[in-house]
DNA sequence: AAGGCGGGGTC
DNA sequence: GACCCAGCCTT
């Protein structure tokens, strides 16, 4: 078909060299594309080199514990990937002998992995001919076939889905998924794109209709939640409270101070009346603010949080915290806005 | 079918 | 500030 064989062209004068391209070992394909799901390459390019170096086989990576992978992962976002490939890794030596899976069917049973994930390894590793269909290719085939369908409901992943499938290169799945993913990141871009160079514009629908700017369509995001995190510092010259997350919320399993969380902005003087903060601490402790609030921004929340240092001499109370040596601090996995604070105030560098 | 889950870059 | 990124899991 024109439309493959115009991407794949295309591909081979533009394509970037790429260390997980010139491999088809499915284990570092894999890694690979869980890093790189909701998350740039040049943002993802550092962490997918040193948890290569790290876990140079799928069982060394089953071995590590979940603490030491949440703590390789820091600072790269949607963490329950991490989890879940601990998960994918002990399934794969469990089940499978060690032997990383390339079979489309077998691959998405494995936790993490989703239908993008599974023909992407399927195809990059063995050459399967699954077509991947992640955020490029929405944009690209919304815009060149003009469908307005939204990508994110269930009956546009069908839809695109299966135009994916049609206009899939049987003979090369492998180099007409890299090509059509690269022919977004880097031509059909979501902002601007270069319509001028484009190979394929004469057949582009939104190119002939400017449309351009309104493909593909997207349902609205839900506006995002304000949260007020207030941070306990306790800390002698060698050791501070630290505690780690439940399972549920946003940073399951990392590491942070003691802290409450408040519905609203509220004062020193109102925290101090709380009753949850009196829960947490006898009278008479001495709070002194570090900094101002500090607006953390995640796509579904915007965090205010405040850091406030509490005397080790007066903090005791209800149960005993638990400390972690200063020096020891580096190796809990903990959230950019935790791990920033330490290194903003010298506490500890990561 | 909808909601939850990070952090960084671009415009 | 809004949108987007080599999405997936849970409910």
């Amino acid at each position: 078909m024109a439309f493959a064989q115009d991407i794949i062209n295309w591909y081979h004068q533009h394509k970037r060299e790429l260390p997980w391209r010139s491999t088809t070992n499915p284990y570092v394909i894999w890694l690979s594309e869980i890093i790189l799901q909701q998350t740039r390459v040049e943002q993802g390019l550092p962490y997918f080199n040193r948890f290569l170096a790290k876990y140079p086989t799928i069982k060394d990576f089953a071995q590590a514990n979940e603490d030491e992978l949440l703590r390789l992962w820091q600072g790269l976002g949607y963490y329950s990937r991490a989890r879940n490939m601990h998960k994918a890794a002990r399934m794969i030596v469990e089940k499978h002998q060690g032997i990383f899976p390339t079979a489309y069917d077998t691959l998405i049973q494995l936790k993490g992995i989703g239908a993008y994930t599974a023909a992407a390894i399927a195809s990059f590793s063995a050459n399967e001919a699954k077509a991947v269909v992640d955020g490029n290719v929405f944009r690209v085939l919304a815009r060149y076939f003009g469908i307005a369908e939204p990508i994110n409901s269930p009956s546009g992943k069908k839809l695109f889905g299966q135009l994916a499938d049609e206009l899939l290169d049987q003979q090369d799945p492998a180099t007409y998924n890299q090509a059509i993913m690269e022919f977004g990141a880097l031509q059909c871009k979501p902002k601007s794109p270069d319509c001028g160079r484009c190979p394929i514009h004469l057949g582009c629908y939104a190119r002939k209709e400017n449309k351009v700017d309104f493909l593909p369509v997207k349902m609205k995001a839900k506006v995002s939640k304000a949260r007020y995190f207030y941070y306990f510092i306790i800390r002698d010259r060698e050791r501070i409270a630290m505690q780690k997350r439940g399972s549920k919320d946003i940073w399951a399993n990392m590491y942070e101070f003691p802290m409450l969380e408040m519905p609203e902005a509220v004062s020193l003087d109102a925290l101090t009346e709380s009753p949850s903060f009196k829960e947490l601490f006898e009278k008479d402790i001495e709070l002194r603010l570090v900094s101002k609030p500090k607006k953390h921004i995640l796509s579904h929340q915007h965090i205010y949080a405040t850091f406030i240092e509490v005397s080790m001499k007066s903090c005791n109370k209800k149960n005993t915290w638990n400390y972690v040596l200063l020096k020891d601090l580096d190796t809990l996995a903990k959230p950019k806005l935790i791990f920033t604070f330490l290194r903003e105030y010298h506490i500890c560098n990561n």
